[in-house]
DNA sequence: TTTTCATTTCAACGCTTGATGAATTTATCC
DNA sequence: GGATAAATTCATCAAGCGTTGAAATGAAAA
């Protein structure tokens, strides 16, 4: 799209001065915005003041508003798939419900707090450029894989159901956090009466014990008591 | 908003002339580009291009653009929730899980074609102003005390486990063909390599497997063979 | 025929957006 | 000190947005 755009990177010698702002701290501030009002709302100008300097700064620093998003794509998931890859770790031999529910809390850590950027990842999902949605898809398989790979090993520990189809298994594990990330914050107060709070963990454990039900191999383990205690 | 703005109900006498678009004919128009654009892509102009017309004409048959999205919910929602009134009656003593699936074959039969018109009803969820989150949480409602009575008929007549968390239960069930409905078509390709029209209905059967499975009485009996050929 | 009025269009306003090219500041090197 | 180059700003562009007031259209009423 930008031919001569000036790269990312900067040179070498010379002098750089007392710099500003720096390209990490544009993403911090781009991380901000995109949370806090989702793509559409995050401007270029709202995120440059964040940030403290002018819009075209960011145009020094990234080629794109594009090129933006996907830099913080780079920057936010491999942290989550590196978790995922120890929790994975075939020599990990916890029960298969423990390592769900923390990889649950992997996904809560990293993503409970951005409902913006959440909603951000889902337009591009389902309206970015090609180029966008095979990097997000990229970034998605190889935490996902993760986690295919512990129901993997929870089918060959005899944990859980062999007929599973374990990719679709694994996506409605995540996706349905995400929802009640997205949803029950919103809607708590006007359909059940709490306090998001409190309505959040309740609705985590409804999910995670009906998903527990619907995977455990027969016959089902009731949950560890304390198992909701990890975090 | 705009105090003065003409009615969107036409007085009687005198003469309309041939009238070229009327209401009905922009909330079509309204319905499709929603439908393919979301609200962000959905503008007026487009709007009014579809339907063939200025767009200043949709300003003479609503306040604005809010105002025409809520009259679109308004025209789109109540079927869905007579249909589900219907299957939610009492006197409906077909098995649980049947009524379940009738349920999920509504919203299929309703929603799954507008993605575009899920993106809109989420992001006014998420980020609308108040008085449009109330209009759309009590269409919502409606929708969902339906659900809630199949459940609560569900235990009540020893189908379902008695210590589901009614509401939530509901939530998860409707959410992920909500989520199922938006992704699969996005992703399946790029993940389990089949078409779309194949991954769909093997996404929503290994969902509602695994969901009978979490919520059914013990001993879970297996869902009937033909369950999944009812539309 | 003239009046009346529902319907429709036209032309614009004010605003925000992503993006650019030129100019400017500031530190380092020769 | 002057050249060099990185970092930053300024002014601006073209496009799109929701919205509006005034004007035009055309059929029925008088």
């Amino acid at each position: 799209m930008k031919p001569s755009a000036p790269k990312a990177l900067p040179h070498k010698s010379r002098g750089p001065k007392t710099i500003k702002v720096d390209t990490e701290g544009l993403l911090d501030a781009a991380q901000k915005v995109f949370s806090e009002h989702g793509m559409g709302g995050a401007s270029i100008r709202a995120i440059a003041k964040e940030a403290g300097c002018d819009p075209a700064l960011i145009y020094y620093h990234f080629e794109s508003k594009e090129a933006m998003f996907l830099a913080l794509l780079d920057r936010k998931m491999p942290p989550v798939a590196g978790e995922l890859e120890t929790l994975a770790d075939p020599a990990n031999l916890e029960p298969t419900a423990l390592r769900l529910w923390r990889a649950t809390r992997i996904y809560r850590r990293h993503f409970c707090q951005d409902s913006g950027f959440r909603a951000v990842l889902r337009g591009q999902i389902l309206n970015g450029t090609e180029g966008t949605k095979d990097a997000i898809a990229r970034h998605i398989q190889r935490a996902a894989k993760c986690n295919w790979a512990i129901l993997e090993q929870g089918i060959q520990r005899g944990h859980l159901r062999p007929d599973l189809n374990i990719r679709l298994t694994g996506f409605f594990l995540v996706r349905m956090f995400m929802e009640i990330f997205d949803l029950v914050p919103a809607f708590s107060e006007r359909i059940s009466g709490l306090p998001p709070d409190q309505a959040l963990p309740m609705a985590e454990r409804a999910w995670f014990e009906l998903f527990w039900r619907g995977v455990a191999a027969h016959p089902v383990k009731p949950l560890p008591a304390d198992l909701f205690s990890v975090e």
